[in-house]
DNA sequence: TTGACATACATAGCAAGCTATGGATTAATC
DNA sequence: GATTAATCCATAGCTTGCTATGTATGTCAA
């Protein structure tokens, strides 16, 4: 009995349900909605999310290190940090030492919402992963991690 | 001893590798990447993808229909075909029994891409979830659908 | 010290998703 | 039959992602 890989099918025929593409991006979707409809009252869209996790954890980034942390392309961290700027979350203080960087620093409103924006994000994974048990959960994220890294590790190669 | 759920830990923090919304957005763009680098030799791109399964399945479906299939707002849809008709891979004929729509056919261009474009997700799928056992992939495969019914089953609550 | 390379960030242009809204056509109701 | 409601699609405006490219600053070597 073989093993039959989905890229082995006989027929040229790919079902969107059998598709890990279509339904990963189908579900990433649906956590953006989710996030979005908790945290607009907040005044943060979900674009900024990650960034603010980021900083939570460490403040003063640069927008590379945020880059890398976050794992987006440079051009797409500064029109982020443009509308983070604009919509209050952040200000950048330029280096004096370096003046092609500046450090990325929270605003008090944006540290004031750390709580209800981890909130917001506890509550969205809740309600996915309602009727899974823990373990489930957990070989969810383990599985998830791998393909990450399978798909990272073509870059370096 | 608890099941301590991610909403429930004890401070405020929110690691990115233990956010499901954040791994799920990273691995979506790593595979829309992977997907669009295999593809794009043949003129197509990773949005159009879904749709074109979805013609391959049913020719002259109407943009509403493939929508429903898709799971795609309408809007998107709609710019999405206008891209589609553009590059030469569908054309539209308006349904002469109810002039307010109209049946998506795929080009003969279109359809000579199914083996290669199925094959490039295939070579996707394989590469994401190297070094798994099929039963793994059955499981990734089986909660993601969960998560995705728990999340679409709010909306409909 | 200066010319070449590297690094940090910005900008342009596009794709793909969303919500909100509008216009045309069909269906339903009075 | 006329009005109202529902349906289909298009458009506007936004966010979030990408690649490609430009500009300014810093670094290093000749």
């Amino acid at each position: 009995m073989k093993p039959e890989s989905l890229s082995s099918r006989p027929t040229s025929r790919l079902p969107r349900e059998e598709s890990l593409g279509y339904q990963v991006n189908h579900l990433a979707r649906l956590l953006e909605r989710a996030l979005r409809l908790r945290i607009e009252e907040h005044g943060v869209v979900p674009g900024q999310f990650a960034q603010l996790l980021a900083l939570y954890e460490q403040d003063g980034l640069t927008q590379r290190e945020l880059c890398e942390r976050v794992q987006i392309e440079q051009p797409t961290m500064a029109y982020t940090l443009q509308r983070m700027e604009r919509d209050g979350l952040v200000h950048r203080v330029p280096d004096p030492h370096d003046r092609r960087q500046a450090k990325v620093l929270l605003s008090d409103r944006a540290r004031e919402l750390q709580e209800p924006l981890v909130a917001a994000a506890g509550e969205v994974n809740d309600l996915a992963t309602r009727g899974l048990d823990v373990p489930e959960v957990a070989a969810l994220l383990g599985t998830i991690t791998r393909l990450i890294e399978n798909l990272e590790s073509i870059g370096r190669s």
